[in-house]
DNA sequence: AACATTAGTTTACTACAGTAATCTTTGGTT
DNA sequence: AACCAAAGATTACTGTAGTAAACTAATGTT
């Protein structure tokens, strides 16, 4: 199996911005994060060697970066995480526990029962 | 505002634990926990030390533990913490992901409605 | 050409999670 | 009383996340 591939806190919001938009020079996408930008930089670096994120060379200082781990791929693992850990793998406590605590609404459920249903 | 009590990922079979069954002593406690001893008398430790587990001596030798955080303050922790990071703090979002990907049946979708409308 | 700017690389430091061995008591056993 | 087993405390080591400064190279500017 290929071993998984982690993305921590502090650089998902680099991740996130490049799901927003593949291909952008690191100038641009940095632009759209905040924070220190050679913490940023070393950030993406890292995201780099992991694998995370796939580099191309346009020419000597212009780079452009590429997701290889896709926004669903990390929703997954989180969401599985998340679910094994809180609510040891049951759906069923934890759909109860959100829409007790998160207030969901009746007409909220009904319209996804709605989406399943076509 | 109380600073928020972290309970990390080793340390949360030791919570579970406890979270079970109040007030045991340490043996009690560990036995229903796997791992290294050494290693789990150190997690307990921590969770002491951060004020996550209240300790009662009952004599030199024995202590009995109990939960100072509540599973329901951990899973809020959690669930908001996911929400937030995964979905951007959009329930319908994580819902929809959930229903979609984990396969959760408008039969269950249903039951729970009734639920909320009592 | 000299220089400042900026992109990208290297180095670095702290905090903490995860793991566990060792040391120190102390109560139980022979 | 002597000793052992076990509880608990102390110490410790590794890896990694988070943060960022320093260095290097290349480019555009005057």
């Amino acid at each position: 199996m290929p071993k998984k591939i982690v993305i921590n806190d502090s650089e998902l919001p680099i991740m996130k911005a490049i799901w927003e938009k593949d291909g952008r020079t690191s100038t641009e996408l940095l632009s759209n994060v905040t924070g220190n930008k050679s913490t940023l930089k070393t950030l993406l670096g890292r995201l780099v060697e992991r694998g995370a994120v796939r580099v191309e060379e346009i020419n000597q200082r212009t780079y452009r970066y590429f997701a290889v781990v896709s926004e669903d791929d990390y929703i997954e693992g989180q969401r599985k995480t998340f679910l094994n850990k809180v609510f040891n793998g049951s759906t069923e406590k934890m759909l109860l526990n959100f829409v007790k605590e998160e207030n969901i609404s009746a007409d909220a459920l009904r319209r996804l029962v709605d989406l399943i249903e076509g």
